[in-house]
DNA sequence: ATATCGATTATCT
DNA sequence: GATAATCGATATG
């Protein structure tokens, strides 16, 4: 009696690999609601995932991979699970995870977090002073803002094992159960533009882009 | 609230 | 040389 279990619950349960091991559509879905957590000595971030888009590899021209492997997009095509971490615009780092198996290629685009721990610190790293509720949705809303919020770069993260957490980088699962997932169209492409394969939680206020919802 | 635009560089043609 | 899975700023209703 009194006996407390001799490990401590981790707070959250790494993914197998396993889960990445599927089509991206199905590894986007069930991706709502985990957390990605980043571990660097002290710093310890966390933020919950609210938007995520599918990228199918061969049959998506939309997809880095679509046009075969090549140095940037190796990760890709590597067994499911690694993070593939691309620079864009000369300006932002964007971070995805492998998805298929082992020679297949197929990603999730990590589009936008909901800040759980390490407020203080995203808000350093992202040079915004916390005032208003506003300041606190541009921390992590949107895939350039989150990535630059857990000091995600490319040299740093691409290739991490994101199902190990003894990673520096990596996803897990608190049990927090997703609700009113919505399906739409994906943001900022100009192939394939109306696949419809992002995945958000609808009515959280992290989810990035255009406020208004589509009525008729 | 929506639309448009410029910045800036790795990557590929 | 062109392009890009973005962001922040500006202009306008």
């Amino acid at each position: 009696m009194g006996t407390r279990s001799s490990e401590a619950t981790p707070k959250f349960q790494s993914l197998n690999r396993a889960f990445f091991a599927r089509n991206p559509r199905r590894v986007a879905r069930e991706l709502l609601g985990k957390v990605l957590v980043r571990d660097s000595g002290k710093l310890h971030l966390t933020g919950r995932i609210v938007e995520v888009e599918a990228y199918l590899g061969a049959n998506d021209p939309a997809s880095h991979s679509f046009a075969g492997e090549t140095a940037r997009n190796s990760v890709l095509f590597g067994p499911p699970g690694f993070a593939y971490v691309y620079f864009i615009y000369g300006a932002h780092y964007c971070l995805n995870v492998s998805c298929e198996r082992d020679g297949k290629a197929g990603g999730v685009l990590f589009r936008a977090l909901e800040p759980l721990e390490g407020i203080e610190e995203m808000a350093r790293a992202r040079q915004i002073e916390l005032l208003g509720p506003r300041d606190l949705v541009r921390l992590t809303s949107g895939p350039g803002r989150m990535a630059e919020a857990f000091g995600v770069t490319r040299e740093r993260d691409n290739g991490c094992d994101l199902t190990s957490s003894s990673s520096g980088l990596w996803i897990g699962d608190d049990g927090f159960r997703a609700r009113n997932i919505q399906v739409t169209v994906r943001i900022g492409i100009t192939k394939a533009a109306d696949n419809p394969l992002r995945y958000i939680l609808g009515g959280n206020k992290f989810v990035s882009g255009r406020k208004t919802l589509a009525r008729d």
